[in-house]
DNA sequence: GCATTTAATAAACAGTGTTTATTAAATTTG
DNA sequence: CAAATTTAATAAACACTGTTTATTAAATGC
């Protein structure tokens, strides 16, 4: 009775404390420097073993992937009480784009990398931290442009332009590629070009 | 005279054939699958005979990101005579989005990739092409604004604006991120997404 | 106590960018 | 022409990467 459960328990104790020490080294060296062997060295185990808990370094980038947007979520959980739904769409854009230049390597695995994306496509699922978020946003959007007398644009496209817009924003400097738009620093820059969005699609003065 | 003259000449051609090979590599392989050992095996010489003519990796791709500018202005010399500026503007958005879609990797070692920005910031060079780039597309801008009347609009914004919105429309594209917006294929969404944004911006049905 | 299942590993495979010491060839000099 | 020097190319090493397979050691079931 107790014996398999304790085994239970013990498998399951293993495999967080991998996903623990995964966080760590990623967060110490990034995703450039997380690798299976780090994680190994660190747990004290072979690189080997890792394999009995996991399927691939995909599937043990998906589960980052998923306490990325834990992250996200609990940063952003103040705001979605909002209830003007025009200052709640620029408190989503603002704090979207502030989290992205601040947490370059979790932004890059949730937002930009192609390994969660190969997990989830292999196991048949969904990503469905990107439908509830992106939804919500929809929802927002919607509200928002309703109070500004736009409602009969397609919210779906609307959230999908602010999203690209900031998407763009926090890659292009990531990318170093905003040097060529303006001498002040990203943020500066990303944080204005947020506000005009924000009067042209919303008539809203941020 | 004709000596040194012909070992100048030796210099410069196998330079230029590690660069062609590299780029032979690079459209078989992708950006991912480029090896300073792979261009080695096809120029039939050492791995470290490249370093004798290259510094390192970083330079070969910034060489590779500048034949991809030469790719995209080629594609794009046709619009640049556009004389309607809002059309002229709308254009060079479908256009940089079609070529980022249909080239990934050169996209992304153009736009997404650190190793080109690293050689020019530690030749304490300039990202010249995005420059030229990103400053035709401000005077387009300007020029489509005024025909908007909204000429009060700062026009260096807007083109921010909608490079960000072009760019994180491909890139959530690449990283397979555009499913949860709809199901219909990305490139018809990406479109139509920036159609819409024309309206917006320039008053101007496409 | 013995057979079986489970868990962990060592070793191998096929790669990566880059540096250094060494060799072979070409050129310059006496 | 031969010897000295410069130049060009390389082999080998370093420190890594993800993943698989065969093997060993330990725990469990009978």
């Amino acid at each position: 009775m107790g014996l398999a459960e304790r085994k239970e328990r013990e498998k399951t104790e293993l495999r967080n404390l991998i996903l623990e020490k995964a966080k760590d080294v990623f967060l110490r060296d990034g995703q450039e420097g997380l690798s299976i062997r780090k994680i190994a060295a660190e747990i004290e185990y072979s690189p080997a073993t890792i394999y009995l808990y996991f399927q691939d370094k995909d599937e043990l980038i998906h589960h980052l992937m998923e306490k990325g947007f834990e992250l996200l979520t609990n940063e952003m959980k103040d705001i979605f009480q909002e209830t003007d739904a025009r200052r709640r769409a620029m408190l989503i854009g603002t704090k979207y784009v502030e989290f992205g230049f601040e947490n370059k390597d979790w932004y890059s695995i949730m937002f930009n990398s192609e390994a969660p994306m190969n997990h989830i496509q292999r196991c048949k699922e969904e990503w469905c931290e990107g439908i509830s978020f992106f939804d919500f946003f929809v929802a927002t959007c919607k509200e928002a442009l309703e109070a500004s007398g736009k409602g009969e644009l397609d919210a779906r496209i609307v959230a999908l332009q602010l999203w690209s817009l900031s998407h763009g924003l926090v890659n292009l400097s990531h990318a170093r590629r905003l040097e060529v738009v303006d001498t002040i620093p990203d943020l500066e820059l990303i944080e204005k070009t947020l506000e005009a969005a924000g009067l042209i699609y919303f008539n809203y003065k941020f």
